[in-house]
Parts: C-alpha cells; sequence; structure tokens
DNA sequence: GCGTGACATGTAAGAATTTACATGTCAAAA
DNA sequence: TTTTGACATGTAAATTCTTACATGTCACGC
C-alpha cells in the first residue's frame, strides 16, 4: 500500500509523469523515508491504471509514459492520508548496528561509533546544500528538513553513547561473555 | 542478513534464549529500529544452527529451545559490526504519510499531522516511561534513548511544519492541481 | 560515423516480510 | 475442575523488496 500512496503523491504534487520520472522523485526526494526501484515502481502503475487510480495521458519518446492521477486516485490518496493511522515504527539498518555496537569492546564500539558519526555528517552536509539548492519552495522540502532533523538527531546520540561508552573503558568489557562452545 | 545479525546480537547482549524469548526482545527493545515476528526467527534461527552460528543449548518444557552463540556466531557478529557500511537510509510509513500531507488541503494538512503529533506525544510519554523502569543499566538503554530522541525530534518537525502549512492558509492551497480525467 | 551516457521500460528470480493458520503445554484463578 | 492467558513452536500463503538480466532510444561530443 505504501508504494501506491507514495506513488499518488508524487504524481499530485509533481502532476503528470513517467514510471522513469517517479523513480527519480523517489531518489531525491522520498528516500529519506521510503525506497522503491524502477523494478518495483513500473508494474505497479500498470496495476494503478488498471485500478483506475491512474491513467496513462500521453506517450512519448523512447517509450515514455507519462501517467498522471485521475480522481479517484485522488480520492483514494486523501483518504489514505486522512484516515490510516500508520504504524510509528522505523526500520534503519545503520541504527540497528549502532544498537548492537555496545556488544564489543568497548574500544571497539567506540570505533566504529566515530566511523559511523563520519558518515552522518557526511550526510547531513549534503541534505544542507540540497536544502539551499531547494530553497523553501519545493513539495520534497519537508522530506529534507525531516531527514536533516533526524541526521542531526543521530549525530548527538552517536556522541552521547561514545561518551557513556567510553566511561566504561576500564571498568570491563563485554568481551567473551555469553559465548557458548 | 539484518535478522541474522540481530539474533546473534540479541544472544550476545543478553545470553542463551529461546525464539520466544528473542521475539520479546525485538519486541520491547530492538523494535524501534528493526522488526521481525516469530514467524520470520523460528525459521532463521534453525538456518543459523545449521550454518553454526547458535547451537540448541539446552531444550525445556513445552517444546522450549534454549540458543546459545556459537564462538563462529561470535566472530561473524563482531566482524559485520566492524566492517559492514551500513545504507543510512531509513523506512518509515509515517514519515512517508506525514510528507504526503502536503499535498493536502493545508487545513486537511494541519488537523493530520496534529493528530500525529499526538501519536508522537503517546510514543514518547511510553517510551519515558521504560527509560525510567531500565534505569541505566541494559543493553537495550541505547536503543530506547535512541527511539525517544528520534520521537522527540519528529515533535518538533510536526510543529514547525504546521506553522509553515498554517502561514499558506489563505494563500491558496493544492486542492484540485494536477487531477486528470 | 561512433561511442558514451542519460533516458526509458520492462521481466525474472530470489530474499525478506507479513499475516494467517495450526498446534500444543503449563500455571493460576474462578 | 475448567477455563483463560501466557508460554512455545512451527508452517503456508501472499506480498513486498532487491538484484540481476534484458532491451532499445536519443543527444551530444569526438
Amino acid at each position: 500500500m505504501s508504494l501506491r500512496i507514495a506513488l499518488l503523491g508524487l504524481l499530485r504534487a509533481s502532476g503528470p509523469s513517467s514510471g522513469y520520472d517517479l523513480a527519480k522523485s523517489f531518489e531525491s526526494t522520498l528516500n529519506y523515508v521510503w525506497q522503491a526501484g524502477h523494478s518495483q515502481i513500473y508494474p505497479e502503475l500498470v496495476k494503478m491504471a488498471a485500478d483506475g487510480l491512474v491513467t496513462v495521458e500521453a506517450e512519448g519518446a523512447r517509450g515514455r509514459k507519462v501517467y498522471a492521477i485521475t480522481q479517484e486516485g485522488s480520492a483514494q490518496l486523501r483518504g489514505w492520508l486522512l484516515e490510516q493511522t500508520p504504524s510509528l515504527t522505523v526500520r534503519s539498518e545503520s541504527a540497528l548496528q549502532a544498537f548492537l555496537l555496545p556488544v564489543l569492546d568497548p574500544a571497539d564500539a567506540v570505533a566504529a561509533l566515530e566511523r559511523l558519526r563520519e558518515r552522518y555528517v557526511e550526510k547531513v552536509a549534503m541534505l544542507e546544500t540540497l536544502c539551499d539548492q531547494h530553497g523553501s519552495k519545493a513539495f520534497g522540502r519537508y522530506a529534507l528538513d525531516h531527514g536533516l532533523r533526524h541526521a542531526r538527531t543521530t549525530i548527538e546520540w552517536v556522541d552521547d553513547t561514545i561518551a557513556t561508552i567510553s566511561r566504561d573503558i576500564g571498568h570491563g568489557g563485554s568481551c567473551d561473555e555469553n559465548v557458548a562452545d
């Protein structure tokens, strides 16, 4: 369902677009909260057209098909946004890794957290650049802002976690606990 | 791979546990960053045992099987944590919804954001309670802390986004733009 | 004219995830 | 004593997601 809603939202926000355009939009604006490749997007658009949520508005060069959202699609998007109660959970591989780091020796954990920190610093810089380019105009602004705030929050968390773990260094690590065989 | 690593991490942090225990741990500590149900966990543990990463250390009442991480499992966990560069992307249904809200009339969008805000306020309260219970002891503390910070950041984002959208009310909404048919 | 890279769409296979089905045990309260 | 709820493990089916394969067009520079 999320993919469908995301595509309807992009069509609504950006106007008629091809699957290729939508894949790019996913990459550049929705990437901070949802991901989908073209191999997922193309078949989904076909199904959505069959369900009357979008129509092929025009066909252009290189087989390009321009989809537009229909009134039915627009109604479904609005209904979902107003009525659905989305799950508040998040899926983040990097956060998962960060949480498991404390099972390492404290020194290793700190080193790994510092590498993670650097990557988030880069991410923040990248997002800030994008933010400046966008100005305060585009639809994607909210997404960008969200991504930026969360990346900064992660850096703060990493810093505090490093500090906490560092205090434990010398007080005995978790190195060989809980291992069988 | 993430599921495997998460299970190894939990076994390492909590000591020998059954699939049932691990499912509970997932729910209570890792839930903020990764989700897995028992129907995913049980078969994965069987595969991991076949690969020598865990062993069935004991069998108890009600068919309970207690798994323990092996040295090989421990080595693989450590290797992954130190060497892997996880993707920094996140998948969040609620954030996706939040991003698409601006395609609604500003008034609808603000109403929906306010409902979202309430849910996050509840979440923060819940996490704060859990935090107090845990004290500063447990492994899951980092996860909890992370979840709490991100939930608070989301609330701030919602507030600022509401403010931004509210300023636009009366300046013309996005109500019937970009709809075909 | 030829190559390269962005444009553009698709399918296939496999992995991961979710939801539902299915079964059985144990402890404690009513 | 019976029933309820937590404990405990699985499988099946459907969906979603990722990775790889496969194909062809157009514009631009060399």
